[in-house]
DNA sequence: AAGACAGTAACGTCGCGTGATGGTCA
DNA sequence: TTGACCATCACGCGACGTTACTGTCT
């Protein structure tokens, strides 16, 4: 069904600049057009500028964003209010890096991105976590699996064994 | 019928054979009591067995599978339904063990076994997919790290210069 | 003018959380 | 009898999926 994919490289990017309408976002993403008007509803996104016919354009840093949400939500698990609250952290990193040195109050800026820096630590040690316990799943898994296959292929024998050649 | 088991014999009914009530079992799983009766509904679990005044007794086996459940669903986000086909497969591969070599019919079960082989290699395959992308979100987070500190650096050496020794 | 694409409700689903109300056990 | 523990509804919520119907774009 998803897996149709689209071998058109160059597809009509909506007009201008790499802005994009809901639809063709969806695709990118691997998103629903239902998901990208819910993350805005919710304040994942802000709201995308628009046509005026009312039709949402989504530019490139959307995607991007839409991207890292991605990442959160399938990798780890986490919560959209979860994804909400790092993501508008690390907004402000970005107004940070823009507004950086117009303004004097630079010891207040550098105390947030310590902040974001206590964040992302936080979210590099849940990482951890969660591969070290794939990796003894995946452990888990490999052994049944070699077991499989050794009981595959004892029965191979006695059956070649019993039926001597016949099918 | 099968109520007639544990309860009439004594008083700790819940230590005997390790079967436990649906409270402590929730403890011991880390679950809820509401997330074992939905499992239960949802036909996960199979019906445990009852005290005569109609509380649930899981036993050992029901504990273990409850483990894997929540391995599955917190670790890979599998779907409950997923997850519930996925024990029905291996539920075959119990039966094959228990009826092995009373059957005559060895070479049907050795074609089952294929089919829950197959079904572990796919979730193998899932796996090595999730740490493979989780490895390069962690790289991702390691390098803003790297970031925050330089800039953190920096500031620290601007500051020093400008406010030279002032607290 | 037509068909693809977009818009906004609004109800349905999944995986439970959270009472409300009442029975069971030590 | 008294709590602690359990049972079954049954409604609520988050994160969307899914119509249903209308408006917009080319």
């Amino acid at each position: 069904m998803w897996l149709d994919l689209v071998s058109n490289a160059m597809t009509h990017e909506s007009r201008q600049g790499g802005f994009l309408q809901i639809g063709e976002a969806a695709e990118r993403t691997e998103l629903t057009q239902r998901t990208l008007r819910y993350y805005e509803e919710k304040g994942l996104l802000q709201p995308p500028t628009r046509m005026e016919g009312g039709f949402r354009l989504y530019s490139p840093a959307d995607l991007e964003r839409l991207e890292r949400i991605k990442q959160f939500k399938d990798l780890l698990g986490f919560s959209l209010a979860d994804i909400k609250e790092m993501l508008d952290a690390e907004d402000i990193r970005l107004q940070i890096r823009s507004e950086w040195r117009k303004d004097a109050q630079a010891a207040e800026k550098a105390a947030q991105i310590r902040v974001a820096r206590e964040q992302t630590l936080k979210q590099l040690a849940l990482i951890d976590q969660k591969m070290t316990k794939m990796a003894s799943l995946r452990d888990h898994l490999a052994e049944r699996m070699q077991k499989y296959d050794q009981w595959l292929l004892q029965w191979s024998e006695t059956s070649e064994r019993e039926t001597s050649g016949v099918e």
